[in-house]
DNA sequence: GGTTTCGGATAAGATATACTTAAGTGAGAT
DNA sequence: ATCTCACTTAAGTATATCTTATCCGAAACC
């Protein structure tokens, strides 16, 4: 009848047997025989000093204490489960799980990951593509590249893009379009995703910088900014478009940005991991090659006249 | 380098010495020698393949891998510890823990309790008084006295006082008024611990239902409603006496209630508790207990006319 | 500067724990 | 009535775990 922890094999036991509700199949789970589950429950049993299962002929079930026991056991087990997995992925040298936003994954990761891939041929990458924000240990996620402001405590962070905004389109398109106040009569792409922003980096922001009096015109909305820049590639409109978007496609020339007038915000493109990964040989190798990629973004149009969001908030 | 989860007591082993930070200590909690100890981290270690601790001289620190470990091991841990002693709970039939509101406990369970425990003697009363709805497991309660309207999924719950409420005051100050319009020159003593109730049953309720023109007067105002009875029962003014926390001070005639009309509302005092622990022999006397006390209550003036406070609502 | 002390590591033997095989039991299924 | 299934019991065995005893290195102390 102590009140300490009591065997923890008995405990695994018992878990997996109220779990399946059957002696034999959590024998089976347990890899063991049914007889050594069957005196693990007894053993266990005895140090509470009550029966845990009631034994019917072809089946069993719980007591009340079984069933005070269950939830928490269960939970107790997973939690371990989880950490133990969690220890193990610091050993792992071999594989490096990322996640990003949808629209950073395809215009940027995607288009370079061959890169990487070819320069470390030992790691294996997983992508997690997703704006819900992860949890480093619950997801089991290495490496977040998130867009936003402050660096959370206890993480490494580290900015990655000095991003900024400014219009694109088709060189075709660019020819109707020679200055700021033809974007009126122009169709303009509007982006859903960067409105958790504030003050918001869209349309009427860039307008109010520019100096332009009339207020954006609608046009069509995209849940993902990947998707406005496809449809500026495909020459549908003129697209608020961000620097890590559309990097590759200003440099071929499939999208030009004829205004010099670019919008800043205060939150960057940001590198973050659990504090001291950034020491994990796969977590270095891919943050190096991050920045040796950004490197070559910021060199981009550096004398670009920025203007921060913030400054022409209405 | 199993994916499985490493022998449980060496997982112990590693929680006790980070948290610790000592290996001794750690065997001192666990009553084992230091050696022990030491035997059971270095498997852990092997298990999975790197250290989990960093041996400096006279003393140890984490790895990443072994700050990765630790949070969820002592989660893990302290979930199968609770799990274990709700267990242990359910087998003991000499404890019994009950939480109910400061005012009910005050001025109903309290006066009466020493019935209770010259019935039972057996049983050892713990008692929690809050507002705060407590967690059954978690806390550790067994029975819940709540005073609300819908019953929880899984829980046994069961209505054990049918609540109403009219003025009451001491004789004495009952003299000075004989009707209802009188209140207007009376103090009211308002308390503030049912305003959780849609539509609340206070005093704008009962003028209402008394069809009085105005609105009540302001007056003291108390968090516990059985503040408020202790200040009418100094003849300090006139409460919305509710029946459950005066039936003693109308029964010896320390206060009275000299108008018929009575509130009602949809919330009604309830004994909770976990589905299937109403069998258990101590809760089982202790809702045996209370359904008695309470039957003699329903007995009181059982012709009162009664209005739901939902019926009079603004 | 030498000695002590503290905290942990290691080795060998002892013991308790957990597992397996094999035989047994009772109630529902056939 | 017999079979079968799911769990129990018993005996023997393997393995994991603990203890005692000894060792080691660095910080603390004299």
């Amino acid at each position: 009848m102590s009140d300490r922890l009591p065997p923890l094999t008995a405990l695994r036991a018992f878990e997996a047997a109220a779990r399946h509700m059957s002696f034999a199949k959590a024998a089976g789970e347990l890899n063991v025989t049914p007889a050594a589950l069957s005196f693990q429950i007894k053993s266990l049993e005895e140090h509470l000093g009550q029966p845990l299962f009631r034994r019917l002929n072809r089946a069993v079930e719980l007591t009340e204490a079984g069933r005070a026991l269950l939830p928490g056991a269960t939970e107790g087990f997973g939690a371990l489960a989880q950490a133990w997995r969690a220890a193990r992925r610091v050993g792992d040298v071999t594989t490096l799980t990322v996640t990003a936003g949808p629209a950073f994954t395809a215009k940027w990761l995607a288009p370079r990951l061959f890169g990487f891939a070819q320069a470390h041929p030992e790691i294996e990458l997983r992508f997690s593509a997703t704006l819900r924000l992860l949890d480093f240990e619950r997801d089991e996620i290495d490496v977040a590249i998130r867009f936003g402001k402050a660096a959370d405590e206890g993480l490494y962070s580290r900015t990655i893009i000095d991003e900024w905004m400014t219009p694109m389109m088709t060189p075709e398109l660019a020819e109707t379009i020679a200055t700021p106040q033809d974007l009126a009569r122009a169709v303009l792409l509007h982006q859903d995703d960067t409105v958790f922003l504030t003050p918001p980096a869209d349309w009427g922001a860039w307008f109010r910088a520019a100096g332009l009096g009339a207020a954006p015109k609608g046009g069509p909305r995209f849940s993902q900014a990947d998707h406005a820049v496809d449809a500026a590639l495909a020459g549908g409109g003129v697209v608020l478009g961000r620097l890590s978007l559309t990097y590759g496609a200003l440099h071929d020339g499939a999208l030009v940005a004829p205004f010099p007038l670019a919008l800043t915000t205060d939150a960057q493109y940001r590198f973050v991991c659990p504090k001291g990964a950034e020491d994990r040989p796969q977590v270095r190798a891919f943050l190096d090659w991050i920045l040796e990629q950004t490197a070559e973004m910021a060199d981009y149009d550096p004398d670009r006249p920025l203007v921060n969001a913030a400054d022409v908030a209405p």
